[in-house]
RNA sequence: GCCCGCGUGGUGGAAUGGUAGACACAGGAGACUUAAAAUCUCCAGGCCUUAGUGCCGUGCCGGUUCGAGUCCGGCCGCGGGUACCA
């Protein structure tokens, strides 16, 4: 009898399919579509174990729904901007370019073997020419609809290397080559107006019934929409209003300074003027660009000896402080502060020994403020500084109380904000889709002619390749690519030296992939006919960004004729899966020769005498446990080493084992060699029956477990349940493994396990398949259906339970009564004893389910 | 800091508010074999000098319920995001 040999195997039905080309798309009215779509992989070099997963259940998606009788668009492409490319070129010469193809090709390699259901025919990378061209020639149909503007935006600059560095460059306020200081540095830049759409983002946020409640929360809270009110303090010198807005105006009676962020307009002319507060501005603008950075650093102000008068008692003057965690993109850029209700005011007042005001008070408790009271808005609180006299009411209704008194009097009016900024698109890099304006002396900032694109990234400098080893964006210190004729009037101008975001390109790759060799960025007959994705796939770290920058892309899309009006929405279904983690192995006793971290490979370590340390040095190592796998943390598995000992099949049924979907998974080495063993069981047993001969019992009772499997498989995986198909696929080739039918009945159950398994291992599924004389492709055989009237039971065991405590159990017909039931349970030996003569309290019979005597 | 998620045996995990630990990994015992590998069968949450089907048990504390891993409140721990990593 034939062994298992997986390399034979794979390459063989690989080959089959790619003869039959049964996974290129292309349209059929005849037939509904499905897109079925992963998030695409930035070519680092090396596939890892999140690639394989998500790959793996994108593929028994597209799998299982060409069984099915679907029209499959499944892509594949690459997201191939970004730092990396850069680094790499930085650290060790050669050209971002260059690198990143020779990645592309390499992960080509190692994917091709994984057995994937893709259309590689529609494969592109984000670096093409030919898809960052009609990015550009997205982005001027964006600029022609007012979609995308110019202003100043904070950056993080590195004082020493003279750059602009990304918030992963910042190591402890510090940059990560130079070791100096970062400072916030305002630049011009690009911004796509998002925040016009903040609220139909919000709204249409309810229609995505079939992604996670967890990621609508997550861009719900992102968008950020809070009501409440704005209104003006005047200034004591006579001065232009202060504009505040709070969400909270019921404690307006307890104000005690008015605070103002270092970039607010106030702020600047007082830099320009004082010394002291140019000093005082600069310290703020110390430290990184990110709201953590700015959350948690130390609160610093600076009293600007301006006074405000409180709208309501014209005799009650209020200091004006600049304040460091005040954000100029939130609100006005300025409010007011009361400390008794809010604990980082509360921090400020008491450092900077300002007034704490209580306006309400819990009306359970008693004694002086130790910390602020920041009861939820539900909360009932007694207002004793309040606008509707000293009732009780809650945060909600105080608010209210406020905003109705403010616009009564005509003082203030009850306004909505979000959070949600503009996204900045610009970047100060070489490596991304160039920005196609030219600034022109006379003309200004004029848009590239369309016929001029693509503006493609110079490859050499003076026919030498670029000198990534100089700091700074290479773009601006290259004569002949910057300079050019102003589109406009014709005379000599400069191109735009900034790029594009990498969120750019992933923001529409998904609306390419319909038409990914279009002259035009899309090709909307394409669009109309695949769009939307169906199923989309990826890790929840994207439940954000990427995710909200899509649906704010597919939007401007179709306002510019890209995309049509039910492709607003791009993303019909979404999983999150969970991401592979594995231990982080910290060099414990030294440092780089730049003061960083070594991280170390697992293969390059050792567990021995309770420690674990470096194999060849002996140094001792720092294990953390369950990181995101990262290539910067060397933490990251090799999967074609598991290709290469036990195929591709054994890869993919163990990434989908075990571990539901949707949660972390911890990488352990271990078990990947089981799951080879279950495999070469499972061709074992096909091969027994396939050779098996004559009658044998149990037919019937096979056919029903058979059944059985097949509406349990496939409603695992038509909810991603794939961890329970293939708990329950264990469960089947034991039975059939058992079973004492007959060749013809073992033959039969043997194939539906091929095809049931036929999404997870396609290429022993086809092997088995043939074997068993399947006709075709078990690719593309049709899916099994359950028989429901095999599936009926004839009695069902229902445990007893005593006060709560199971005490027995009884078998009875499925459909007998209630009452019936409840009688033979009280005649339960154990439920008499417990019962000792009495009567129940009450007796609880779930049909079904279980009994519960309460004695 | 803020927002989101997660926490169940030695391990990965299962369980529409209804028998906690399915299915597997590692482990133990046995069968087959001259032997090994492979394969097959069985055992397996903890506790106890009472071995019962007894008590305890789903991060911790409390609540709702006839019944809580599941729902609610409060903690603790870990992970993700935090707008220039992708």
């Amino acid at each position: 009898m034939s062994r298992y040999t997986a390399s034979e195997i794979e390459s063989k039905w690989q080959k089959a399919w790619e003869e039959a080309a049964i996974f290129e798309a292309k349209p059929d009215q005849d037939k509904p579509k499905y897109y079925v779509l992963e998030m695409f992989p930035y070519p680092s070099g090396k596939l890892h174990m999140g690639h394989v997963r998500n790959y793996t259940m994108g593929d028994v998606i597209a799998r299982h729904k060409l069984a099915t009788g679907h029209n499959v668009l499944h892509p594949m492409g690459f997201d191939a901007f970004g730092m990396p490319a850069e680094n790499a070129a930085m650290a060790s010469g050669g050209h971002p370019k260059d690198w990143t193809y020779g990645n592309i090709d390499t992960m080509v390699e190692q994917m091709k073997p994984l057995g994937l259901s893709l259309d590689w025919s529609r494969m592109f990378a984000t670096c093409d020419e030919d898809y960052y061209g009609q990015q550009q020639a997205l982005f001027l149909d964006f600029l022609e609809k007012g979609l995308v503007y110019r202003k100043n935006a904070v950056v993080n600059w590195d004082p020493v290397d003279m750059t602009v560095l990304a918030n992963e460059q910042v190591e402890n306020g510090r940059g990560w080559r130079s070791g100096a200081l970062v400072e916030r540095r305002e630049l011009t830049q690009w911004f796509f107006k998002i925040s016009d759409y903040s609220e139909e983002l919000l709204s249409a946020l309810d229609g995505l019934e079939n992604w996670p409640a967890k990621v609508r929360l997550m861009q719900e809270n992102w968008i950020g929409k809070s009501r409440g009110l704005q209104f003006g303090f005047k200034r004591t010198d006579g001065g232009e209003d202060i504009t505040v807005y709070t969400t909270r105006p019921d404690t307006l009676m307890g104000a005690s300074f008015v605070g103002i962020s270092p970039d607010h307009p106030i702020a600047k002319q007082l830099e320009a003027e004082s010394a002291e507060v140019a000093a005082f501005v600069a310290e703020c603008r110390k430290g990184g660009t990110t709201e953590e950075a700015i959350e948690t650093g130390e609160k610093l102000g600076y009293d600007t000896g301006i006074r405000v008068t409180h709208p309501l008692d014209p005799n009650w003057e209020l200091p004006v402080w600049i304040a460091n965690f005040i954000l100029m993109d939130y609100g006005t850029g300025a409010i007011f502060a009361c400390p008794a209700h809010d604990q980082r005011d509360f921090e400020f007042a008491t450092k900077y020994d300002l007034p704490i005001i209580p306006v309400f008070e819990d009306p359970k408790a008693e004694g002086p403020l130790t910390e602020a009271y920041v009861p939820t808005k539900a909360e009932k609180v007694r207002y004793v500084k309040g606008f509707a006299g000293s009732a009780e009411q809650t945060g909600e209704e105080g608010v209210n109380t406020a905003v109705d008194k403010a616009e009564a009097e005509g003082w203030g009016e009850g306004v909505a904000k979000f959070r949600l900024r503009d996204w900045g698109l610009s970047r100060q890099r070489y490596w991304g889709c160039p920005i196609p304006v030219v600034h022109c002396d006379d003309c200004g900032v004029v848009p590239e002619k369309k016929e001029n694109l693509p503006i493609a990234l110079p490859y050499d400098e003076d026919g030498k390749p670029i000198d990534f080893s100089v700091p700074g964006n290479p773009l601006d210190r290259h004569p002949s690519w910057r300079d050019c004729k102003c589109p406009n009037c014709g005379k000599p101008a400069k191109r735009e030296t900034d790029t594009m975001d990498t969120f750019v390109d992933s923001s529409w790759y998904f609306a390419r992939f319909t038409a990914p060799k279009a002259e035009t960025p899309t090709d909307l007959d394409a669009a109309k006919y695949w769009m939307n994705v169906d199923q989309y796939i990826g890790g929840i770290e994207h439940a954000i960004l990427h995710l909200l920058y899509s649906r704010f892309f597919a939007r401007a899309m179709e306002i510019t004729g890209h995309l049509p009006e039910k492709s607003k929405e791009p993303f019909d279904a979404l999983f999150t899966q969970g991401m592979v983690t594995h231990a982080i192995f910290e060099n414990a006793e030294r440092k780089d020769a730049n003061g960083r971290t070594i991280y170390h490979y697992p293969a390059e370590v050792e567990e021995r005498d309770g420690g674990t340390f470096v194999k060849e040095t002996g140094e001792k190592v720092n294990v953390i446990p369950s990181a995101k796998m990262s290539k910067s943390k060397n933490n990251v598995v090799d999967p074609l080493a598991i290709i290469d000992a036990f195929g591709a099949d054994t890869a993919r049924w163990f990434v989908l084992s075990d571990s539901p979907p949707e949660r972390d998974v911890e990488w352990t080495a271990s078990g990947a060699e089981a799951a080879h063993k279950h495999l070469s069981r499972v061709y074992r047993i096909a091969a027994e029956a396939a050779a098996a001969t004559g009658d044998g019992q149990g037919d019937d009772e096979l056919l029903r477990e058979t059944h059985k499997a097949i509406r349990d498989v496939s409603a695992g995986v038509e909810s991603f349940g794939f961890n329970a198909s293939i708990a329950k696929l264990y469960g089947f080739t034991n039975t059939l493994a058992k079973s004492k039918a007959g060749a013809k009945a073992k033959q039969e159950a043997a194939k539906v396990l091929a095809q049931l398994m036929s999404p997870m291992t396609p290429h022993l599924s086809e092997a088995m398949w043939d074997l068993l004389g399947g006709e075709g492709l078990v690719a593309t055989a049709p899916w099994p259906v359950a028989d429901e009237s095999l599936l009926v039971e004839a009695s069902v065991t229902l445990p007893i339970q005593i006060n709560g405590k199971r005490r027995g159990e009884i078998t009875v017909p499925k459909d007998m009564d209630k009452a019936e039931v409840e009688k033979l349970a009280l005649a339960h030996e154990a439920v008499v004893k417990a019962l000792d003569g009495g009567q129940p309290k009450k007796v609880i019979v779930v049909p079904g389910r279980i009994v519960n005597v309460v004695a």
